[in-house]
DNA sequence: TATATTTGTTAGATTAATCTAACTTATTAT
DNA sequence: ATAATAAGTTAGATTAATCTAACAAATATA
């Protein structure tokens, strides 16, 4: 019966895992805003529960149980989100602070049926793939829109992140999940996107934020 | 921000505080399944947050913050009992252990909109009232089915109480909320109740399960 | 009223999660 | 290779929530 902390602690390495299978204590710690210290003496903690690997002042590991359960608790976070969108009519940038909550409601039956609710969904509002209920979690292969070139024409399928900043934003430029972006020019100078939208404006898009966006080529 | 446990005992308290508005440590500890130490020293806690009123060997009682915000924790579990229900199709008897964890979220957003999504109810799947958003009850006032006469006719409004073993019987039984029951005999040897349903099947209830439902006469 | 029982409190300990200060080990730069 | 910096660890303290053992106060009972 893992804690809501540990939980926490065990999605935080588990992210920190998919840019580099080590994760350092201070990884950790900056990750979850605790000192040193605490993320040390918690990696202790898990590596008794049998989560990961931990040796003294070596970068710490998930261990298989470890990997499956970080990716159950996102599953149950993702699936919450999704849930949250489509049948309480929430936006891409309210649901994330609830299902971080929600992620530790103790009910296989609860989002077993959520997820019966919304047909078995893949993806989460912002593109990222739900992890079955065997913790595995579909490869998606999406380029980063900051690679494609002018005259091309893509459509958004997720985010390299989902901080409420940039959900807010695109809502403003109203783009979202599924829209045809074309680029229309790059500018040299700054690097900046000349995109033309469905509904036929132009906008203007910083190399910083095109960045964030994942695409795939039509 | 009260924690979690502190919300059940609040909460606790609040349910024991209907029979008698004076509250001992003994039943608390009883009702929370703590030593009564655990309960003293939590109930110190509370009078410090203002929520009530504690005072040496004496029974403790809510303060109207503490019964206000008690309230409102009863109104989230109920909410979300009536969400699982309607919404998402859960049984009266699954919905309770689940709203007990679900009450904690800290978000009014989720809670209102699942107010909205189910067109503002005012009682929960057990027939019990959901206080609204400043802590109001509705006073409703049901006859005990024990009280009933034979020949009277009724419809199950609410539950003395809610167990799940009580749910799991009048599944059984086939009744329901709303469901109209005419009292056909009491048996005068041990006062169980010989009931006609709606399908016309006749069912026999005893005395005590008699006295945990609520009803109206028609 | 005296005694027994119940109820409530104190004291002291434990576990989880956190902190700061001080120290050690490892890594990086000169 | 040494010194400086960064990373990781230990030690000791704190707060919340819990326990048991022992004691005190209030209540009930004979
Ligand atoms: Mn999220
Ligand atoms: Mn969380
Ligand atoms: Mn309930
Ligand atoms: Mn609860």
């Amino acid at each position: 019966m893992p804690t809501q902390t540990k939980e926490n602690y065990l999605k935080a390495i588990y992210f920190l895992s998919q840019e580099n299978i080590d994760v350092s204590i201070t990884e950790l710690s900056k990750k979850m805003n605790v000192s040193k210290p605490t993320a040390n003496n918690m990696a202790k903690k898990m590596q008794e529960k049998g989560w990961l690997f931990y040796e003294k002042y070596k970068p710490v590991k998930l261990t298989i149980k470890g990997k499956r359960l970080g990716a159950l608790i996102v599953r149950k976070h993702r699936l919450t989100e999704m849930f949250l969108s489509q049948v309480m009519s929430f936006g891409w940038e309210e649901v994330h602070d609830i299902a971080e909550e929600i992620e530790h409601i103790n009910s296989n039956l609860f989002f077993d049926r959520m997820d019966e609710i919304l047909g078995f969904p893949t993806l989460d509002p912002h593109g990222s793939p739900i992890p079955d209920k065997n913790g595995k979690v579909l490869k998606v292969n999406y380029l980063n829109l900051s690679t494609i070139k002018p005259g091309q024409k893509v459509r958004l399928c997720g985010l390299e992140n989902s901080s409420k900043d940039l959900l807010l934003f695109l809502n403003k430029k109203k783009i979202k999940l599924g829209s045809v972006l074309s680029i229309l020019h790059i500018e040299k100078f700054d690097n900046s996107f000349e995109i033309l939208l469905e509904n036929n404006s132009t906008i203007l898009l910083t190399f910083d934020v095109c960045l964030s966006l994942l695409v795939e080529e039509l």
